[in-house]
DNA sequence: TTTAAATGATAGTAATACTATTTCATATAA
DNA sequence: TTATATGAAATAGTATTACTATCATTTAAA
């Protein structure tokens, strides 16, 4: 069986979408590749450009800038994650298990599923690690959230803090207590391996300690 | 009694020691004034220089870039913020009283406190929130780790550690804790502020509320 | 007072981020 | 079949950014 996955993105986060054209498609693989590969400051698009044999002007016409590109790039991931994570807990009722197989999918290291021809998804993910925050630590967080380009991220933290509630109806911080796991799932793999001494991993370099750190501090938390 | 407060930095962190000069204290006081208006992505050497009179090349005689300057003004917040922890705790032995002072200030709003003339805190503090974790989120994290950039925020990690295990002594995950602590203190404020239904705070925008969401997460996680 | 350090002024370069115009290919409609 | 839209791509440009180098002048320490 061979299945392709499709995300329907939102319109405002390109100009043209990418994933109509042969063009608009290279744009998203390789740019995962050099953002990967150098880092988002780095990044521009005329090597993109380089890289898939276009023009810098070729792919302004997908993609307004490379902030909003960085912003695609997130959101995808974010549709993508919460596919998976409805997809692996289907069928399963009971909340405790639900919330730890959810932990292991956003902290464990994910292997590129081959669901999507042209987004290496282990790639993606260690993107959005490193430079995830950066699509809303910007002045103009507010516009873009006017234009509804961070949806995907609030709905897996809605989806999150409804298996909260499903675990204990009376927690009072559902929310909050979501994007503490989506964000430390992320940043503590990073200073994992980047700063080890801000965590408790050493040089490990096990995401599991991280998935346990993290069921933890949720169970806790959560515990009627 | 009028004390100034002075902090030694890491010579690493300048080309040269921007305290010292007349010019270099203007760069400190006007590169937050400037990169909390229109934030650090759009803040250049070339604009602080003309707000302050001077040149491009003055700057860089004092800073080799942007984000070098970026890690010196985060720098200098952790180092700014761990003297005023030890100082606030100064005297208490009770870790819960510890670490409720701690969250408080960690999470609420900063008011300049005029113990430095040319650093406005509660500024610092906001762009803090806003664009601290820029300054590892880089390809050169680790070069920069080596250069020990980053020892004051290590050395906030480490204070935090070290009460947690006065509280609970068996807890195992200290520092990963205590990052949780620091990095949610300033995202929850900023998504209450930016992008409110990742929060349960609504559009109340009281800082408070995040500490309480903390006070919660941290006693539960380390209770004995 | 001498001497050195710090600053200011000027100029220049390579890269970046982006725009405007033209060219080219193709699809459709008369 | 031919004329005409349409859209993609190439070319060429601009303004800004992120630096570096040089040198004259001011300031401050020895």
């Amino acid at each position: 069986m061979e299945l392709q996955l499709q995300i329907k993105m939102n319109e405002k986060l390109f100009v043209r979408n990418p994933e109509q054209t042969e063009l608009g498609r290279k744009i998203i693989e390789f740019s995962i590749q050099l953002i990967h590969e150098n880092g988002f400051e780095a990044f521009t698009f005329k090597k993109l450009a380089e890289l898939i044999g276009s023009t810098e002007a070729g792919i302004y016409r997908y993609f307004e800038n490379k902030h909003r590109l960085l912003i695609y790039l997130t959101a995808w991931y974010w549709s993508w994650l919460e596919f998976r994570v409805t997809f692996h807990l289907n069928n399963i009722s009971d909340p405790t298990i639900k919330l730890k197989k959810l932990i292991q999918l956003l902290a464990a290291n994910v292997v590129d599923d081959d669901s999507t021809i042209y987004v290496n998804e282990s790639l993606l993910h260690q993107i959005v690690i490193a430079e995830g925050s950066k699509a809303y630590l910007t002045k103009h967080v507010s516009e873009d959230n006017k234009d509804r380009l961070f949806k995907p991220y609030k709905d897996l933290c809605s989806l999150i803090a409804a298996i909260i509630l499903e675990y204990n109806p009376t927690y009072t911080h559902p929310r909050s207590l979501a994007t503490t796991i989506i964000e430390m799932a992320h940043l503590q793999v990073f200073f994992m391996h980047h700063l080890p001494s801000l965590t408790d991993f050493g040089d490990s370099k096990d995401e599991q300690l991280v998935v346990d750190f993290l069921e933890d501090l949720v169970f806790c938390s959560i515990r009627k």
